[in-house]
DNA sequence: CCTTACGTTTACGTTAACGTCAACCACTCA
DNA sequence: TGAGTGGTTGACGTTAACGTAAACGTAAGG
């Protein structure tokens, strides 16, 4: 497993960004929030395919209504020492609270989409109508 | 159906926020905005129940990480006008767009999940094989 | 009558998450 | 060689979503 089991194709900051629809400057910003560490060549940054892979993450999370720290949090948790049993149980206390979390939002979603589709129905019908009385009209 | 269907006990603005975990100002502030419109007894504002469902709303688009112009819109898209055929073609569109939204979220939190729930169980099993490992040394 | 509690508007402060711009460096290609 | 192209670090600007504070009104209670 020497390591070709990750591709080890690099990325500038500028490819980076184009390919998520960010600019450079909030690839840099996430650097300074410590989400992303990025190599180096002199003063550039290159990132990798692990890079590219937390960004996606990143990206996630931001979908998903989280802030930046929101975000650094979960890393921390996964990145966290993982070596002494008290580190373990604090960690899987809170992986615990973060699933909690994210099924208390899929229930707003579910309920969201419930809501939604009820008032695309009575739309529908509305339709219906509007358009059964036009060729009443017309045949009338 | 006089108004027996909706109970008619209103709220001042302190006990809506009191009960919802925010605070007079962002109540104002969503007002200002056009989320809510309490009724008025001199300068006092008076919140019906109706105006306390939509605040059950509003909350819960921050809890799906929409902006308040967001949420307003998807209010304005429930009392747009109704009447027109093109209105209620729009407004199915909207709706369908919103969905869509909904559903790719949902996505993005079952994956979440899913990366969460493996990682947990790693943790687990690190945990157990830190205690059996405790035993060993304690009976070995 | 004075205080207390709650409300009002107006206005300025704050934080997060960027955008924008200046001044600079390094490579490359005509 | 010089004109782009793309990168770098500051530093300041901006927007959303509030917080905070000032100055005031009003009804209840001791």
């Amino acid at each position: 497993m020497s390591q070709s089991d990750t591709s080890d194709r690099t990325y500038s900051i500028g490819e980076l960004a184009e390919e998520f629809g960010i600019t450079s400057r909030t690839l840099r910003l996430y650097e300074e929030q410590g989400l992303l560490d990025p190599q180096r060549v002199g003063t550039r940054r290159i990132y990798t395919e692990r890079n590219r892979v937390r960004l996606r993450l990143i990206l996630r999370g931001k979908r998903l209504g989280w802030s930046l720290s929101e975000i650094r949090e979960s890393f921390d948790l996964y990145d966290s020492d993982h070596g002494e049993e008290a580190q373990l149980e604090l960690m899987l206390e809170k992986l615990g609270k973060r699933r909690d979390m994210l099924n208390a939002q899929r229930r707003d979603i579910d309920n969201a989409l419930a809501d939604l589709e009820r008032i695309a129905s009575d739309a529908c019908v509305a339709l219906q109508n509007l358009r059964s009385g036009q060729r009443k009209l017309r045949h009338g």
